[in-house]
DNA sequence: TAACCTATGTTTAGAAG
DNA sequence: TCTTCTAAACATAGGTT
């Protein structure tokens, strides 16, 4: 019944672990809203189990969010989840890639719908732009990343530059 | 210095959020760290303060868990409606598939790609901008409409409208 | 799995430096 | 910004159901 001071290490005891990580995966999850709730933060969280299952919390949404990051960190655009397959007469791998293309079809489409959304609704979109032609808050924080409002908006701001490759 | 439950809603007081901000998200990363390390979770966090700074933590490289989350998040597959062995008849069939889901794909692609070099640039924009704020020609035609430079133009011009909240 | 309990450890609001 | 302090609030390990 004493509880000692938690050292940081791989729990080896597989219910032990179980449990833990359910109450603690439920913790952060919680802490992630507050900090978005409380202070306007944009969160992503992702965290797969170690059986594999995914939870996820997003302030806003994933996949923008996964965009901003990518923008910010000007990650290189991530290559094909799926390695191109050979074209075979075998049916087993036109199957595959029928599957793999299906897939591709879908992430893009979602990727293209959310870049429609971020144009059509008050969603601010983010890019970086060469230092010289930084902008000042609020229209960039300060750090070369500066903020597009959406058209529609009242007000608008226009913001040129050379952007950096997408 | 009695410390009240919070209310869970946004910190209108700059100090206050900025000084819940920074404590927050420190706790946030520490917890997501202790359970990625007590669980062995594969965790992605990723949070942009309300002034656009980028703070991460990731247990293993984000990029590749944004990968894996992509993955995840693909609706299956659909199970195939025909049995097996008649599916390898209709070799001809996949074929055409392949090729129009191909130009799906290559369809999908140009339509990102013009949507997100639409935003960033190439040609002239043109906003309208409030009588108090417009600009003189050359960047404007003197009757409220306001030109956005290519950005690759060697100069660049940056107009701010009033923005929505300052 | 989840819900509850409780003793304890941890986080954090607010203040001050 | 950061640190430190404190009391209070909160999270959670380990137990039980």
């Amino acid at each position: 019944m004493v509880r000692t001071s938690i050292d940081l290490k791989y729990i080896e005891d597989v219910h032990r672990r179980r449990v833990c990580f359910s109450k603690r995966r439920q913790g952060l999850m919680k802490k992630a809203h507050e900090l978005a709730v409380l202070c306007d933060a944009d969160i992503g969280l992702i965290v797969f189990s170690d059986s594999h299952k995914l939870y996820e919390f997003s302030s806003s949404d994933m996949t923008q969010t996964m965009m901003r990051y990518m923008i910010a960190t000007q990650a290189p655009p991530l290559p094909s989840l799926e390695p191109q397959l050979d074209l075979s007469c075998r049916s087993e791998e036109k199957e595959a890639e029928i599957r793999s293309l299906k897939k591709k079809v879908m992430r893009l489409e979602s990727e293209k719908k959310s870049l429609v959304e971020g144009l059509v609704h008050n969603q601010p979109i983010w890019y970086h732009l060469e230092p010289s032609l930084s902008l000042r808050p609020p229209f960039s924080d300060g750090q070369g990343i500066t903020r597009l409002d959406n058209p529609k908006m009242e007000f608008h701001l226009a913001i040129t530059g050379r952007p950096s490759k997408l």
